[in-house]
DNA sequence: CGCAAGGTTGACTGCCGTCAAGGCGCGTGG
DNA sequence: CCACGCGCCTTGACGGCAGTCAACCTTGCG
């Protein structure tokens, strides 16, 4: 669905320009293969030294650190468009762990590859810094809610900023979306625990703000929803001409 | 002091290789300026539309967002080699203010300048990705922390990752290091209350893990301090050949 | 001297974590 | 067919970590 262009997997994130065709073509030959991953499989392991990349073409996936004593915080949940495994790449050493939440196909690139499109696609190398930032404006968003809101902000806001991303991705169809999580897993995420997120979860379902079962989310009323959890309403632009 | 090359302020940047003298010819071009800020002063605002962006040559600064209704998430702490600003510039939005915490030095770049990085100078548009990965990076580590930690871990878990990040900007001398920071700052990068971060800080310094008075902070032991927070000494190479 | 900013300390409160028990749906195997 | 276990969700009771309120101290400065 989210993927037009079987050659080039940026092709697809709106928040780009469709690359020019011979740009696809250019790609073609930097790309490694197609990879298709169980849900509950992992993608990336923790503490790899990881030589591949990707994006991720189809599904969902939840990316999240593991502390020694067992704790457990989600980083962010991913959507199709997004990256993979880049910034280990960057950096040298892998310090979080990836995991499908659904079936999940994965475009693959080898670390070499990243070189080739800074000396070779400026475009491409440009866009691959664009989502960088983008992740890293996410996560700063997320720290804020984990930082600052109280469980029932938090909730509310996960759930809005969860929304807004699937629609950017064209998963929300028909007024819902798939949102394949334990509320175990978005307790991780808000730095809350699982029983308190469960009585959180219940008042703001009772109050008709959240209907989510099944793993499909439904959100009534968005922006009675993104006011409870103090949602500013960024606006990240499609497409910057520098 | 962590700024040997005056015309090209990545040099200083210790996790880069210093670019060729070549390099910084080509860099030269693309400098707008320098820029000084008193402390206390803004150095970004928060919504405003941006042009330009810098890196921080000397000094220390403070990113932050501030919610609707006054509270404030304190999103990381720059050093010297820090970028400031690219975000918002790819992004097409600002969503966090930037604030001198000591008098402070910056290199100016035009948003212009981006692209031409991007297509004419990879290296450099390489190291610029490099760096946004690398704050991703601390985000994440920060999310962790305020999500999962305990106020005393997080505590110590802060004051080993501002020592190291200091250390390695070269601002670690003789066994101190400057942090010129009320403890409201630190409350809010930890989503901590003010109270009960100074409570919490009083039993470290009784322990005499942590000594931090009139914005200068020394580590007797670093390591069990870490040990404390629960920090796993994650390695970022210096340098990634692709 | 008085005021403002920041730090410190105590008392009280409450949000949220922990513990525990039970329910539902589903797959497995007797 | 049903018992059983397992994963996940739900709900209640209780306790503690951390937030709030408030007072006071120190330092620097006009």
């Amino acid at each position: 669905m989210a993927r037009k262009c079987d050659i080039c997997p940026f092709a697809e994130n709106p928040g780009f320009q469709a690359p020019s065709k011979e740009d696809c073509a250019v790609v073609k030959m930097h790309r490694v293969g197609e990879l298709q991953v169980e849900a509950g499989r992992p993608i990336l392991e923790e503490g790899s030294d990881p030589q591949r990349f990707f994006t991720l073409l189809e599904g969902q996936a939840l990316r999240y650190h593991t502390l020694e004593d067992g704790r457990r915080q989600v980083l962010n949940f991913l959507f199709p468009g997004d990256l993979i495994g880049l910034e280990p790449i960057m950096l040298g050493a892998s310090s979080h762990a990836v995991e499908a939440l659904s079936p999940v196909t994965l475009c693959v690139f080898d670390r070499a590859q990243v070189w080739k499109m800074f000396s070779q696609m400026p475009e491409r190398a440009f866009m691959l810094t664009w989502q960088v930032a983008r992740e890293e404006h996410f996560l700063g968003e997320a720290l804020i809610s984990v930082g600052q809101r109280s469980a029932r902000e938090s909730l509310a806001w996960a759930f809005v900023s969860v929304w807004d991303r699937a629609g950017q991705s064209g998963l929300v169809k028909g007024g819902q979306m798939p949102f394949p999580v334990r509320q175990q897993d978005l307790a991780d995420a808000l730095g809350l625990s699982l029983v308190h997120t469960n009585k959180t979860l219940s008042r703001l379902r009772a109050e008709n703000l959240v209907k989510w079962r099944d793993g499909v989310l439904r959100l009534p009323d968005r922006d009675a929803l993104a006011r409870v959890g103090l949602v500013d309403e960024t606006v990240i632009r499609k497409r910057i001409y520098l």
